[in-house]
DNA sequence: ATGAACCCTGACATCATGTCAGGGTCAAGC
DNA sequence: GCTTGACCCTGACATGATGTCAGGGTTCAT
């Protein structure tokens, strides 16, 4: 099939199967004569695990990893956990601090009148006059 | 001042600093004959200004508008709050994503022998075979 | 007056992704 | 068979925040 066709297979831009092409995420497909890139079942596949990979908060470093797992027919499942729990680690901590900042956000806006007078604590703190 | 002071006062990159005049973000500074950039406490407070809202999770288009209502006498905290409040949803469901990636990690995790037989759900997942 | 530490500009790199230009290909309808 | 619109190709430039490097000028203390 053409690139459009697997692009709207896998949920990934065109552009994007062409960028991977190129960093050797995924192979390079068959050409037909025109020059045209001719994408099998397996491709969209791989394409597809890309997607969810990324989905699930992977890196294109790691998702690069995992595609390396994955052809592996002796992996040990070890390694994919091993990589799934510091993956989730890593989203708990940044998640953890989007939350901090959001707290900070809302304590300083709660003291912020949001009027038409110009004091703002929000201000103050950004201006370093805490 | 120079700019490796400004930069070790604000915890600004010198590289950013220059970013940062480069695109309006801070007034050029007054040049000394030598053509060395030459920092006021003012310059330095307004960075140091930047680099709190950037702690905060403002983006630097944000910063810009902050900045503006920073440097506007007669603004309305209104604006200034609408803004902070706007950004904490924004953190919040950004926080909520994450989470919400690292429990499908670890629920894929849970069931995934971590041993060295092949079989693995995470893999199984991300291949689309669930 | 010499060397270290500092400053200048400009350019290239990153990462994932978009878009545009200029040009070739395919398929359907006439 | 020819036209037309939809599709594909490559290559290049852009984003945003930041790093680094090169080649060259400045300042200051010894």
């Amino acid at each position: 099939m053409n690139i459009g066709s697997a692009a709207k297979k896998s949920g990934i831009s065109e552009r994007m199967i062409r960028h991977y092409e190129k960093i050797g995420l995924i192979p390079a497909p068959l050409r037909r004569d025109s020059g045209y890139r001719d994408y099998s079942d397996a491709d969209v596949q791989r394409l597809n695990f890309i997607a969810n990979a990324r989905d699930l908060g992977f890196t294109m470093q790691e998702i690069g990893e995992l595609l390396d797992l994955w052809g592996d027919e002796h992996r040990a499942s070890a390694q994919v956990k091993s990589l799934a729990l510091a993956k989730a680690e890593e989203l708990g901590r940044k998640a953890k601090a989007l939350s901090t900042m959001r707290s900070s956000l809302l304590h300083l806006a709660e003291n912020c009148h949001g009027d038409d007078r110009p004091g703002c604590p929000i201000i103050d703190v950004m201006a370093g006059q805490d």
